[in-house]
RNA sequence: GGUCGGGUGGCCGAGCGGUUAGGCAGAGGUCUGCAAAACCUUGUACGGCGGUUCGAAUCCGCUCCCGACCUCCA
């Protein structure tokens, strides 16, 4: 198996990936909070994920990959303050069942991950699911001191864990003197907490709420945080792999996760932390509460003032493939456009390489060059998941793959051990890894059909070119152009691809 | 204000001590009935000012911008 290398959020630096048990490798990635439709910005997070566990899985490992889905517990401002259930209070406005809301928005985001070719974590648990767990490990963290209960409702004691465990703050890198001191000016509106770095494991609800259990502190519901720690647990262990998410849920869900993971059980929850970085719109953070946004509906239409067309949801899925997950990416009209000449660069290369064939034995110094860019791509990927650097190899391959299939390069040269090498690589990495589809697969005897009919027609345009009836030719050729079909004249014959 | 990250050629975006990243756009060329496509060649960029070094986009200091987090967010 080939050595992987990860950059952990926890110790800020690359590391050597070496999972708990060898072969296995357990992933827990904090999932979308269902009271709305997806954005964007959650898509490349998840593309970003997608690519790493098709990674590790081509690697060898097997992967249990667990991506929460948050259906309670997520409260808007703070509790104290007149916070309200995310769900519950959509659900208030749209006049729905909470669980209504939590339902369309849940086939929304996984429709949507369907669109951009993000494939199915291994499990898919729900908040509302586990509220067993969640106040089991509840108990746990006030049988051993880090918890306290009050009216009803349970809170956690962050002093008293930064006094004994030395491991707050250190994820997001926060100055734990500040974290007690800065929110001093809110101490007086604060009537239950003990201190206001304190948050909620289990609130109280109250007459109005609509999401509610039994507890042994209260009807009510959990806190935010504590479902990813419970369900991380339950399916992964005390102590797994990796621990994804997005980077602006480092502080304060990531920090009080690792809270209570180590409040219940004295152990920290991931070996390593990985952290998807923003995108942005403009420049500015995407964000569906200040409205910077466009929604990928409105990309694939061009609906939005920010496009001046739409855009496949491949093209944008290989759009944020094309910059590392750890670096910020900024969403631009030009980028897209670019991006969509790019990937097709990219796809029609790979046509053209299932049309290649030779017999040659003998290695030469093309078939080096060749083997040495499918190399670098691994390498690439090995080097915490570097997509951005291993597309930079597959393009330089496509350079080789269209001069030898134009003749500037010749197939004698190259042995057929390193093509079909070639071909297993650049199919691996294209659908395998990177996950971009050739096209939504339509229905399959359509294709056939068109195939057909192009065949025809590129068959026609041929016999009015050898009698030289250059404007039939031309007209061919044109009114292909207008319904967006490409016409290629090589040495050896017409092609044609969509436009 | 505190903490962290970033400023790379027309645009996007890798690199993080010495090699052409790559994509898109542009220019010239090959090919072509003309084109397109494809291919070849080409640009010599690293916010500013100092410093370390044989050598810095890459390290250090200062400085100017920008962004993120600190409050719900992937």
């Amino acid at each position: 198996m080939r050595k992987l290398y990860v950059h952990n959020s926890l110790s800020r630096q690359r590391e050597a990936f070496d999972p708990i048990t060898e072969g296995y490798v357990g992933m827990y990635v904090c999932g979308p909070t269902v009271y709305s439709d997806v954005h964007l910005g959650n898509c490349r997070t998840f593309t970003s994920f997608d690519v790493i566990f098709r990674f590790l899985k081509h690697l060898g490992y097997k992967v249990r990959y667990v991506r929460n889905i948050t259906d309670v517990g997520h409260l808007e401002g703070d509790v104290d303050v007149g916070g309200e259930d995310k769900i519950a209070k959509k659900a208030r406005l749209e006049q729905l069942e909470p669980m209504e809301v939590v339902q369309k928005y849940s086939n929304g985001f996984q429709q949507m991950m369907e669109t951009f070719n993000i494939l199915p974590p291994s499990i898919e648990p729900r908040a509302t699911g586990h509220i067993l767990e969640q106040i089991d490990m509840i108990k746990k963290i006030i049988a051993n001191g880090f918890a306290y209960e009050i009216n009803g409702s349970v809170y956690f004691d962050t002093p008293k864990f930064i006094a004994e465990e030395d491991a707050y703050g250190k994820l997001s890198g926060r100055v734990v003197d500040d974290l007690l001191q800065e929110t001093r000016d809110n101490l007086k509106r604060q009537d239950e907490k003990r201190d206001p770095s304190d948050f909620a494991l289990w609130i109280k609800a109250d007459a109005t709420h609509l999401m509610r259990w039994e507890s042994p502190w209260s009807t009510g519901f959990p806190g935010w945080h504590l479902e990813c720690s419970a369900m991380s647990t339950k399916y992964l262990g005390p102590h797994f792999d990796i621990h994804g998410g997005g980077t602006d849920l480092k502080f304060p869900h990531h920090e009080n996760e690792i809270a209570q993971n180590m409040g219940a059980c004295k152990c920290t929850p991931a070996k390593y932390w990985l952290h998807a970085n923003m995108l942005l719109l403009n420049g500015k953070k995407m964000s569906k509460s200040d409205g910077n946004s466009v929604m990928p509906q409105q990309l694939f239409s061009g609906e939005s003032e920010h496009l001046s067309k739409g855009f496949a949801p491949m093209v944008v899925r290989f759009f944020m493939l094309q910059a590392h997950y750890r670096s910020t990416l900024d969403l631009t009209n030009d980028a897209l456009l670019a991006a969509e000449k790019g990937y097709q660069r990219l796809m029609e290369a790979y046509k053209s390489l299932q049309r290649l064939d030779t017999k040659a034995e003998a290695t030469t110094e093309l078939d080096q060059e060749i083997s040495t860019l499918i190399e670098g791509a691994y390498q690439d990927m090995c080097d915490d998941f570097n997509t951005a650097k291993a597309l930079g190899k597959l393009f330089e391959l496509a350079t080789k793959i269209n001069a030898l299939h134009n003749g500037q390069l010749k197939l004698e040269d190259l042995s057929s051990k390193t093509l079909a090498a070639l071909k297993e690589a650049y199919h691996t990495f294209l659908f395998d890894i990177f996950g971009l589809e050739s096209s939504v697969a339509s229905a399959k005897g359509e294709e056939e059909l068109i195939d057909g009919l192009m065949n025809l027609i590129i068959d026609l345009r041929k016999g009015a070119r050898e009698n030289k009836d250059w404007g039939m030719a031309d007209k061919i050729r044109d009114t292909l152009s207008a319904l967006a079909v490409q016409v290629k004249d090589g040495k050896d014959g017409t092609t044609w691809s969509k436009k």
